[in-house]
DNA sequence: CGTGCCATTGAGTCAATTCAACTTAAGTGG
DNA sequence: CCACTTAAGTTGAATTGACTCAATGGCACG
């Protein structure tokens, strides 16, 4: 009976590996449409009717609740070969909109469900996608209600590393707004800011332009992201 | 393209209703087996090999994670009629430890996957639980990421009054410590205390044992909840 | 070469935390 | 049944990390 620890976003999702193989064969491939949306369109509404699941080809989408009085939590940002919009219930939970330029795939509820009935492999995959944004996001609730502002970004970073599909995972492509970083994190423009900054000056990262950042030191950065016991 | 706003712990998850109404006859009743654990025991730790899933059936049960310096978040409570331990991948994504004395109905991880294969009945709720949680945790990503602790613990109430299962919705029964609590909402024990203890004085609540609240006002704590925009 | 959006930095404030004392309730064993 | 022990909850005072407000810097785009 030992107390279970996690390594919140230094570990990948344990089906990731598996995921990324079936990404060229993906049982999905066959079916579904390309379609296009550009910087900061909506692909759909939180409350709008489910008609459509999409997963990302290239670009990202961020996906957010809003509040009425305009405070906005990002759940999730989908990156290339990331589904989005499969949690339909009647309606879609979050907003989605695009952060870039974006192609999707994008596949219709009712056929999605009756390829899911008929093909087993298809099942596998929507399982395997409910069950990794569930994973995600219980690791997300332990960033917000139990980091600081300076583990918050520094995990944010690691995960974002560690999705990157870039040959020099060092250097990280940032598609998303210091504000949306933000709303993700539960902070202020203001916070996220100055932490980079300090970031910067204690050498863990380099910042070369807005949308882009070097991790000079991933193990310091790590350590930032998830103190070890202090025994 | 209405900015689309969510009503996050007023509203309840659109299948609840027809959930419950499968609840007498799950198609998954016919399985399992139950078990008994008493107060404050674990089920299964974070880490663990993910061999059985389970459901409640009177009690109610924790699901948290820890961090290696003993931060705690709580993601989910379980109360009778919920599954837990479902987001299997190869082992479990969270601890789940017994609130009370519980009674479980226990199945295993292998049966509960043949038998989503076979039955079409069975794989809808798998399937409808899953999307459940994951509607549940991005509702509390929002009251983590972006609410203060007044509106936090008024979520918390609301929420607990809309899964309560007495006649009397008004009187909720309080299974968990303060500090449990504290580790859901993402705040110190003192702070949960002293917004309910502001609860009450303002007369939207009444305390009248630590683990039992009653709701006078319940449409002022919904306003505490989740206020609306300011126009 | 403005115009406007986004990002950065600084100064002061405040909500929630930490630290500490005390109260109440819940066992436990004589 | 009561004295004793321990756990859980409450309240107060002081501290602080993140926020708000405000001003400035920098880049992209027409």
């Amino acid at each position: 009976m030992s107390v279970a620890v996690h390594e919140i976003r230094t570990a990948q999702h344990p089906a990731a590996a598996s995921l990324r193989v079936t990404d060229a064969k993906s049982p999905l491939s066959a079916f579904g449409t390309v379609s296009h949306y550009s910087r900061n369109n909506t692909i759909f509404s939180e409350g709008d009717d489910a008609e459509y699941s999409y997963r990302v080809m290239t670009g990202a989408v961020r996906l957010s609740k809003m509040m009425p009085d305009g405070r906005r939590q990002i759940a999730e940002f989908a990156l290339p070969g990331d589904f989005f919009g499969l949690n339909w219930l009647e309606d879609h939970a979050l907003t989605a909109e695009a952060l870039t330029d974006v192609t999707l795939i994008c596949y219709g509820r009712g056929r999605l469900e009756r390829l899911g009935d008929e093909n087993r492999e298809v099942r596998a995959e929507l399982f395997s996608t409910l069950r990794h944004d569930l994973w995600a996001a219980q690791n997300h609730l332990v960033i917000l209600g139990r980091q600081s502002a300076n583990e918050r970004v520094a995990s944010f970073l690691i995960q974002l590393m560690g999705r990157s599909k870039q040959a020099d995972k060092r250097s990280i492509d940032i598609p998303m707004t210091r504000q949306d970083i933000a709303d993700y994190l539960g902070l202020t423009i203001e916070t996220v800011c100055r932490t980079l900054t300090k970031l910067k000056q204690s050498g863990l990262i380099d910042i070369p332009s807005r949308h882009e950042i070097v991790v000079r030191n991933a193990a310091a950065l790590r350590r930032a992201a998830q103190p070890e016991e202090q025994n």
